[in-house]
RNA sequence: GUCCCUGUAGUGUAGUGGCCAGCACGACAGACUUUCGAUCUGUAGUCGCGGGUUCGAUUCCCGCCAGGGAUGCCA
């Protein structure tokens, strides 16, 4: 099957599930605190996958009802967290029609104004001497069916919650089923931490005379330590790995890893696979730790299957913006020779830093291991005379040199290798020896042995 | 305090009333007669604890403990 089939049946597929589930419509709410946090962009995640796997909408809508936590700004950054892991809404901030909007709470009074009368008129709220109005509970066990967590029940005996302060600003809860009442939405999939709110969100579907949405309880994302993760943490905001240069597919996979499973082994799949698998019964239910390592590993796994236009667009500019002094005819030979030696492309500079200029700087660990080898200076001026008197630097001819070179001191040419790159570059690691010493110019490496040697010989 | 959710190696997960509990990251060790965080091979490490039910439990039930969440005129 090629790619043409496959996608002609994916199509099928897709349309089936339209079909069979016409209406499916799920929704990420987000507050404008400035960011988008990890847990948040999972959240969304979740809710995009079950959208497109069910043909349905993903309604993206802001909750910017606190003006005290609103921050200037706010909204853009969660906006291009969202775009920047390739997550589209269907409707919401800067999308065309709509047929629910507006799509900012701050826009919505009038609704809510209209569904609190309606409660008022029903009797089933009442005002309290400084003019906050509090919804009466019926006060009767609820039961939660949510689709990851299983049958919940809850007694309700809280106090009765308010849905509207004195100074006319109306609580998340009410204005949160309100939204999501008035915006059809047929699916709420939402962080764990608010199972324990659901029954109120029930009561006041039931109260405003509608049916409650299917709930979806996600388990939640911890850090390292097993604390919950918040703003400070490190790693907390998507944009942080946008800066860092992790590539966007690579956090999407990570991220729908982190509570969901496909149920077989495989663990890097792209994203057209996970929306045709994502569903309910893969989710399960504790907490996850965001592990950092993992994230970075599936990184490189990814960078190292871009093929080398795709790794060269990726790369370049990040080097262009370091402004290193590389003429970009090495470059082009360079990059692709660092594919499979970094794990996220913003290494590259400090990488490909002993690539400039006529000296560089030594490690000092890289050169206290040649030091520690008495014969380090002795093979270092074998190769020097062997690379001078070599008349081409054809990687042919540099291996003949250092073949050469061995055959003089009567060892293996792998004995040459390690101290030869050190020299050269200053650094025990980096691209295969032959090209590098290539693309490094028999000059420069002959001024770099010399001064190896001296900083090997002074104490 | 009360209520709710969860508990498979350090981490993410698979799985089953009964073969050596599978995979991946990480760690460690070797290999690749050149480096390497790449690749290959190998090693160590787990069913939170205690009771039941059962011929037999990681799996079912109860208790405990631990972690997380909710109990706002925050979202």
């Amino acid at each position: 099957m090629d790619g043409k089939e496959r996608l002609q049946v994916r199509r099928k597929e897709a349309l089936s599930r339209v079909m069979s589930s016409p209406t499916v419509r799920t929704r990420f709410a987000p507050s404008p605190t400035g960011y988008l946090h990890v847990g948040g962009a999972r959240t969304a995640l979740f809710n995009w996958l079950y959208a497109r796997h069910h043909g349905g909408a993903f309604v993206l809508r802001i909750e910017d009802t606190d003006q005290n936590r609103n921050i200037a700004d706010g909204i853009e950054a969660i906006l291009n967290g969202l775009l920047w892991l390739g997550m589209d809404w269907d409707e919401g901030p800067g999308v065309d029609g709509g047929e629910v909007g507006p799509y900012f709470q701050s826009q919505r009074q009038h609704l809510y104004d209209k569904h609190l009368e309606a409660l008022q008129q029903k009797g089933l709220v009442y005002t309290e001497d400084n003019g906050a109005v509090r919804f009466r509970s019926p006060g009767e066990t609820v039961i939660v069916d949510d689709q990851i967590c299983g049958r919940v029940e809850f007694n309700r005996d809280e106090p009765d919650m308010t849905i509207r302060r004195p100074d006319g600003s109306y609580i998340f809860h009410f204005v949160n089923v309100v939204d999501d009442l008035e915006m059809g939405i047929t699916h709420v999939i939402r962080g764990e931490d608010h199972l324990s709110n659901t029954p109120k969100h029930i009561e006041l579907f039931e109260a405003l005379g509608a049916a409650p949405p299917v709930y979806a309880h996600i388990p939640l994302i911890l850090n390292a330590d097993g604390s919950k993760m918040s703003k400070r943490d490190q790693g907390a905001s998507v944009s942080e790995y946008a800066e860092k240069a992790y590539l966007p597919q690579a956090v999407v996979n990570y991220l729908a890893l982190l509570g969901w499973s496909p149920k077989d082994d495989r663990e890097i799949l792209p994203l057209d696979e996970i929306i045709a698998r994502f569903d309910f019964p893969g989710i399960n239910k504790s907490n996850a730790s965001f592990d950092l390592k993992k994230l970075t590993w599936l990184n490189a796994q990814m960078l190292m299957a871009l093929d080398g236009d795709a790794f060269w667009q990726h790369a370049a500019p990040i080097v262009e913006q370091a402004q290193m002094d590389i003429a970009e005819a090495t470059l082009r030979e360079l990059l692709p020779l660092m594919q499979t030696k970094v794990s996220l492309a913003s290494e590259l500079p400090h990488k490909l830093a002993s690539f400039q200029g006529e000296h560089c700087d030594y490690d000092s660990s890289a050169l206290a291991k040649l030091a520690k080898d008495a014969e380090s200076d002795t093979r270092l001026a074998a190769l020097q005379s062997a690379f001078e008197a070599s008349e081409s630097w054809t990687e042919d001819a540099i291996s003949a040199a250092i073949d050469a070179a061995a055959e003089t001191l009567e060892v293996k040419k792998g004995k040459l290798m390690f101290p030869a790159r050190v020299a050269a570059s200053g650094q025990a690691g980096g691209p295969d020896l032959l090209p590098m010493l290539r693309l490094l110019g028999k000059d420069r490496v002959l001024t770099r042995f010399q001064d190896a040697r001296k900083a090997l010989a002074a104490p």
